[in-house]
DNA sequence: AATGTCAATGATATCGTGTCAATTAAATTT
DNA sequence: AAATTTAATTGACACGATATCATTGACATT
């Protein structure tokens, strides 16, 4: 039962993180398509053979730099929503939308990558997929809490409606990530508008 | 100013013919990925080279492909859309979501090698983005004619109604397309309610 | 019949991937 | 501290795919 780090131990760290540092700058710079393990190697300063002593492929070590921006989404997917009222659930909800499409401006060089490598393997595929399936458990838990406050239409299948209303913010997003000329505020204005106009009750309406 | 066409033309036509035949045939027996030109090329009894002669690339090939595809759906995004009432409007909403589903079930395998090429060409993805631009166009051009007609909320932009609407369409577009096991009918019923509900004026309300 | 044209070809150069036997240095044992 | 074991590192290599281009030969034109 060893606890110690021994220098080696320490090398084939140091190796490892070079190694991803190097990835996410290429990446961010190359693109995923153009990105090659010899353009990672090289930056490292590490031989060819040993991007595969710490990793599968060139995809495995895409996942393993996606994994701090899924950390972001997730944190923004786990927000609470507990309003007693339906303006109040409005509120959150275009919040919601705002911490989303921020995120992705912030990130919008790393998501173009992750765009492009999304279509390119099934694994960095499922990645993502994880990221969507956590915000869409997320908003049926509130639909639901919604329809049981007596908040929102229980005519709604919670599921159904939550893909639907993630999945065109999830597009809106990506519009903000390939174009820099999108405003913000109006969108997520309409998108909120929109989800809460037929999701919840109005009692003037308008 | 020849019109005749030579043995020599027909001999011509007759390769690209076999190609694409023989191109459509492995793209939607290996995916987009992994076909090879050899692939392609072997099928079609041709030399390597050859498909060089006709098209730019592997990309260039398989947009070639697509171009039935994408007839078929301009059709569906070309649907007239004349509502003298909500609940007319809600119908016609609802069967043009149904046509767009049911087209996408019906390609299903040519659609999957779609969605694994968008991800990996530019070309692609672009032509795709033209079908898209389509859809979105025809469902401004709906909402502007529903506002005109004070059958929908004037409130909402025409534009970024239009693309959430489609976007969310795509969407479940796509998870019919990936897998086999989700029912049309409450999905459809789902989005179409979704939809109208936000956007249209509704008398008794519900 | 002679000449020109062009579809067709496959060998070739190039590039990227993933593997593996060999190397080297650290850790452990004697 | 010498010998031995262990494991990190390496780059040459085999493989597979792409795109090109000089050559070929069948057809068209004169």
């Amino acid at each position: 039962m060893k606890k110690q780090l021994t220098s080696r131990d320490k090398q084939a760290m140091e190796t490892k993180r070079k190694l991803i540092q190097s990835a996410h700058r290429v990446f961010l710079h190359n693109g995923f398509d153009k990105t090659t393990v010899s353009q990672i190697i090289k930056d490292a300063g590490v031989g060819y053979g040993t991007a595969y002593v710490y990793f599968k492929n060139k995809h495995d070590i895409f996942v393993t730099i996606m994994g701090e921006l899924m950390e972001q989404f997730f944190d923004v997917a786990k927000q609470e929503f507990r309003p007693e009222t339906a303006e109040e659930a409005h509120s959150l909800i275009e919040k919601q939308v705002r911490d989303y499409m921020n995120l992705a401006i912030n990130q919008r060089p790393m998501l173009r990558v992750v765009k492009n490598a999304i279509g390119s393997s099934e694994q960095i595929g499922e990645e993502w997929e994880n990221i969507r399936h956590e915000f869409i458990q997320g908003i049926t838990a509130d639909i639901t809490y919604s329809q049981d406050k007596n908040l929102a239409d229980a005519s709604f299948d919670p599921i159904i409606t939550a893909k639907s209303w993630y999945y065109m913010n999830e597009m809106y997003m990506w519009q903000f990530v390939e174009s820099e000329s999108f405003e913000l505020d109006p969108i997520v204005d309409q998108l909120a508008m929109f989800y809460t106009k037929a999701l919840y009750r109005h009692d003037g309406d308008g």
